[in-house]
RNA sequence: GGGCGGCUGGCGCAGUUGGUUAGCGCGUCACAUUGACAUUGUGAAGGUCAGAGGUUCGAUUCCUCUGCCGCCCACCA
């Protein structure tokens, strides 16, 4: 261990950060469950998991820092925090990235050559190793997450959750299979959302044309080849050149297999004075002429639709003479034929928007393909509600109107993005036809479906080859993270049979003889009464004839289906079956000995606790989110209770017919995270996933819990580069923050990242800006070192006020410091004053603001003033020494607690060396926030005037170019006795002798004037007079120009009646001191000259 | 086409109910520095808060318009 003296004068966090991490992790304490105190109000964060698509980047590392700095704040707050870190497995992206790699690498097509599952091997092989890169980037960056309760967005638990999210909003009729216009990407041969498009500006062609010579609309288009497809012509209802044809259908030969049959429509989107005010409708190719397409149809007069062109980008067979063509060819060659039959009426350059697909870049194509939807329109039953209401309600009334259910965005202009967003949306396409994925959780069989949590039973079935959109996975992570769904298990013995009443062993399946007992049929009645309102939908049962008879004897009283698991049978009992019980007993031994030791005459226990948890295991995942009734054995049931159980793994029968219940993570752990972290407390995010992210974890937790995923929601900017263009791998100027943790340390990282942001803004990052940080984070460090080996531990300090043994705790700093000079009480009252701006910054997310408090307070008054002047303090007798020791370390312990969210590091350690304790629970991690008493902050001005002395004086010392190190001769007019005992430290900040009084002769003395005191230097060279009075007429110029606008202001009759008191009373005071000031200054001029 | 953000000393940025002689960091200049810290100290210079109107006793702050710069959205085919 370091001891004081060997504080190295720099600090190199790299020979600190790793051990404390360990500590950190050691201890415990990131766990919520383990946090010492009393803690009973939580405090969640989740983590936004990274894309296991690579490598983290500084907006991760800006991220990790926010959520960190909140969490330690909250957990020094004395909260339940947790923090719950994570990844996404980023389906398409990931997916993508792995087959360009193969690509590559000369794989031409590696959907192809390699097959679903060895290309979803070398996809998992990849994220799984970028997951264990991210993941150790997390822990270096010293994130106070809880690693037990890591989550995935593709592991089990989370596809259990996915799944059954999907049943029910199937189930609720909001998840719908339909034929309709999606995105397509024929390089990533799927299926996109209009979240996943990119729109891009791109030159392109406007060809006025007609069908043919005998059509008499001309219609204008950007994709002649689509229009092979077209079977409508839209006009605006009220247009009177087009009335006359509304309803007609027109017959044009194009070229296709058949010629077109064009009906002219009318709708009211079309815009008449674009173009030639009619629009060829091509249902099949355009979201907006499918939309007309739909709209005929309700109407009941219905238009035809026809694919040009199939997933590949090819055309269609329908379009004869074109099938087969690539869309660019068959665009040429139709403009062509258009051409040749002098159908072409003008081709214009125009600069036009396309859509394309984020991931794999090509142009999207629209096709009418049948996907899985998910309704933002529809009513979900039982709430009156639609998805999109539920969305909009989140951000403003509170779902349903209750405010406790509410978003609120910081800053609050997202909040309009959002709902304007909100109201614009369409439905969710969710199937993609990727692999890397949760599966569609649909199976088939020839003309069935079947629509489950879990795949059905009985062979043939196929499941859906697609799979599910990576956001809804994401989406579902607030509560999917959190051990949703939660399954109840009310497991049920028995009730007394014979064997009970006689005393034998029975392990035998069918065995008639042994049944339930009058006094057993009657138990299972009470049971079941018990639990008439447990809203169990299912009972699982043992076979063996006793707990058959229990299980339907319930099914029946709760009119719930039964069935049974051979998995859930006694203990086989062998050479005991059908012998006495006890004596089993005496052979086997209680519970824990059969546990270890193997018992041949009967079923071992690992054969029990195989087949058993086996079966509870299904059962959990089949009846996911549900209530169920599993009725077995003594045995078998005390072996499953252990099932995720912690603490109470005691054999123990329960009575015959005796209940037990546990509830289940869809992990199959025992938790309730759900009920206490759930609504989480705080979101951040960056604005570019606000749509993708932020609505549909709105969406997901108001449709499954009815409540909002997080209470505030906190919107951060993009950091970028010095220059302000992004940061990014393909422009080589991508930055592993491990690096720059490496080179300048984590806590200067963090504060370079989080000072100067402000919420939702961009921000940049710099080299300057990063050394900026390890200056501070090295003169924080150096104001601790000084503060630990020049001052004197603080049992010294004998206080009249207080017992001799007044004990020194840095970790309850509650007590009021021992204030003994003026400069004492200064310091305490800006530390009271920067603590409670810190405090608020804090509580609003302004990290930046509460950064820049502190930093204003540690670096300009206690490094460069008080730390100064105690050195004056403490060269008095004994007792003033241990007083500024005293306040120092006082200080300073204060200091490193408020630093801590933002430098855990450095603070960490200097807090070790301060507190020279430790162990675990000393750590600054759960030491409480400090609190100080309100009157503090009110001495936080009391120095002002002789700091402004101080600093005039430097300032007519460097004006004159005199020497800092030459001992000068200073007169201040100002005589009192207050100043007196200021004098030492003035003496000493400035390296003069300071005589209270006017010299008797000023002449040949520098001079000037603060507030009402004027002071006088001499410089033994004597001054340059001319040089003086231009120095002097310029500060009253200023202080003159300064009281014509306040006299003018004052005189203002309407100012003087309108404006408050408190306004007037100020201007007033600053008017009287700069008057004041001025005839100083003017004095001094009159006798200069 | 709609919307949002930005425009504050050389650079990067604060400025939250309209009232400070407009602040901070970096940089610049001068001086200093074997004494906690050269990853430092002291001092100084530097801005008509993009422009024009308006509201108001008072506008960097609120409103309107204009000009740049950036971003997001969008079914002008």
């Amino acid at each position: 261990m370091e001891t004081e003296n060997d504080l190295p004068k720099a600090y190199d966090a790299s020979l600190y950060e790793d051990a404390i991490s360990r500590r950190w992790e050691e201890s415990g304490f990131y766990n919520p469950d383990n946090l010492p105190g009393e803690r009973t109000e939580p405090y969640s964060i989740l983590m936004p998991p990274p894309n296991v698509t690579g490598v983290l980047h500084l907006g991760h590392a800006l991220e990790n820092a926010l959520m960190d700095t909140m969490a330690r704040y909250q957990r020094m707050r004395g909260k339940r925090v947790l923090l719950v870190p994570g990844t996404d497995h980023a389906a398409i992206a990931t997916q993508a990235k792995v087959e360009k790699r193969l690509q590559a690498e000369g794989m031409i097509n590696p959907r192809k050559e390699l097959g679903r599952e060895k290309l979803v091997e070398k996809i998992r092989a990849f994220a799984d190793e970028s997951q264990a890169t991210i993941l150790g980037q997390v822990r270096k960056m010293g994130t106070s997450c809880d690693w037990s309760r890591l989550a995935y967005t593709f592991d089990a638990a989370r596809n259990i959750a996915v799944n059954e999210l999907f049943f029910r909003m199937h189930r609720d009729g909001l998840i719908y299979r339909g034929y309709r216009v999606v995105n397509w990407s024929v390089k990533g041969q799927s299926t996109c959302s209009d979240d996943e498009i990119q729109h891009m500006e791109r030159p392109s062609k406007l060809y006025t044309f007609k069908y043919s010579k005998d059509f008499p609309i001309t219609i204008a288009t950007t994709r002649p080849e689509t229009k092979l497809g077209d079977t409508a012509v839209a006009v605006h209802p009220s247009d009177t050149r087009y009335t006359q044809y509304i309803g007609k259908t027109f017959t044009a030969d194009v070229g296709a297999v058949e010629p077109l049959k064009i009906k002219i429509i009318a709708d009211e989107g079309v815009d008449p004075s674009f173009g030639t005010g009619a629009l060829g409708v091509t249902p099949a190719h355009s979201p907006i002429d499918f939309a007309m397409y739909e709209k005929q149809k309700a109407k009941g007069d219905p238009i035809e639709i026809i694919p040009v062109i199939d997933a590949d980008g090819k055309m269609t067979a329908e379009t004869g003479a074109y099938a087969g063509l690539t869309v660019e060819v068959a665009r040429e060659k139709f403009v062509g034929w258009l051409k040749e039959h002098d159908l072409l009426e003008k081709e214009e350059d125009i600069v036009q928007n396309v859509g394309t697909s984020e991931r794999y870049g090509d142009v999207i194509e629209s096709l009418p393909m049948t996907q899985w939807w998910l309704d933002m329109n529809k009513t979900i039953p039982s709430r009156g509600k639609s998805l999109r209401d539920l969305m909009r309600e989140a951000v403003t009334t509170g779902l349903a109107g209750d405010e406790t259910k509410k978003v609120t965005i910081t800053p609050n202009r997202f909040t309009k993005l959002y709902l304007d967003r909100v109201e614009n949306l369409r439905d969710w396409c969710l199937s993609r036809q990727l692999w890397w994925g949760h599966r569609i959780p649909v199976w088939y069989r020839d003309e069935e479906m079947c629509v489950s949590a879990m795949a059905p039973s009985g062979d043939g079935w196929e499941q859906d080859p697609d799979t599910l959109d990576t956001w809804f996975s994401s989406g579902s992570w607030p509560f999917s993270t959190l051990g949703w769904p939660r399954t109840k298990v009310i497991f049920v013995r028995h009730g007394e049979a014979m064997s009970n009443a006689k005393g034998f062993n029975d392990g035998i399946i069918g065995n008639g003889e042994n049944v339930l007992t009058e006094r057993g049929e009657g138990q299972v009645k009470e049971r079941a009464k018990a639990l008439k309102d447990s809203g169990a939908v299912a009972i699982i049962a043992s076979p063996i004839t006793r707990a058959k008879q229990t299980a339907t004897m319930m099914g029946e009283a709760l009119q719930i289906p039964v069935t049974f698991d051979d998995r859930l049978r006694e203990i086989g009992f062998g050479s005991y079956d059908g012998k006495d019980p006890v004596a089993f007993d005496k052979a086997r031994g209680f519970f824990d000995g059969w546990k270890k030791q193997p018992f041949a005459d009967a079923e071992s226990y690992p054969s029990v606790h195989e087949r058993s948890h086996h079966a509870l295991k299904e059962i959990l995942a089949t009846y996911a989110g549900k209530t169920v009734v599993v009725v077995t054995h003594g045995d078998t049931l005390a072996v499953m209770r252990e099932f995720g159980v912690a603490g109470d793994k005691s054999y123990g029968y329960p009575e015959p017919a005796g209940a037990v219940e546990i509830s289940f993570s869809a992990d199959g752990k025992q938790t309730d995270d759900l009920a206490v972290f759930h609504p989480t407390s705080w979101m951040q995010m960056g604005y570019e996933i606000l749509y993708l992210w932020l609505m549909r974890m709105i969406l997901m937790s108001a449709y499954t819990l009815d409540d909002v995923p997080f209470k505030d929601a906190y919107i951060h900017g993009m950091v970028r580069n010095k220059e302000g263009q992004k940061f990014s791998k393909s422009m080589g100027n991508g930055l592993d923050p491990l690096d720059v943790v490496k080179q300048y340390g984590c806590d200067a990282l963090r504060i370079s990242l989080l000072l100067g942001i402000t919420p939702g803004n961009d921000s940049r990052y710099s080299e300057e800006k990063i050394e900026s940080g390890r200056n501070f984070v090295n003169k924080l460090w150096n104001i601790g070192r000084y503060v630990l080996t020049t001052t004197q531990k603080p049992r010294a300090v004998h206080d009249p006020q207080r017992p001799t043994d007044f004990p020194f705790q840095y970790g309850t700093l509650h007590q009021p410091p021992i204030i003994s000079t003026k400069a004492d009480a200064w310091i305490i009252g800006r530390l009271a004053l920067t603590h409670e701006t810190v405090t608020k910054h804090l509580e609003q997310y302004n990290f930046s603001a509460a950064g820049e408090a502190l930093r204003e307070f540690t670096w300009n008054d206690f490094a460069d003033w008080y730390l100064e002047i105690s050195k004056v303090q403490r060269t008095g007798d004994a007792e003033a020494q241990a007083g500024t020791d005293f306040l120092l370390r006082w200080v300073l312990g204060v200091l490193l607690r408020l630093w801590h969210p933002f430098m855990p590091f450095v603070t960490e350690v200097l807090w070790k060396e301060l507190t020279e304790k430790d162990d675990a629970d000393n750590l600054l991690l759960v030491t409480a926030w400090p609190e100080l008493q309100a009157h503090l902050k009110d001495s936080a001005d009391i120095l002002q005037p002789y700091q402004d002395l101080v600093t005039a004086i430097r300032a007519l010392r460097a004006e004159h170019h005199l020497q800092p190190k030459q001992v000068l001769e200073v007169f201040v007019d100002h005589v009192d006795d207050q100043m007196k005992k200021e004098i030492a430290w003035m003496q000493r900040l400035t390296n003069t002798t300071i005589t209270l009084g006017a010299p008797e002769k000023a002449d040949g003395l520098a001079r000037a004037v603060v507030g009402e005191t004027t002071l006088y230097m001499d410089t033994a060279a004597g001054v340059d007079v001319a040089a003086e009075c231009a120095r002097l007429t310029k500060e009253a110029e200023n202080l003159e120009r300064y009281l014509v606008t306040v006299d003018a202001k004052l005189a203002n009759e309407e100012f003087a009646s309108k404006a408050p008191p408190a306004v007037l009373e100020k201007e007033k005071g600053k008017r009287a001191a700069a008057a004041g000031e001025l005839a100083k200054i003017q004095e001094q001029l009159k006798l200069l000259q």
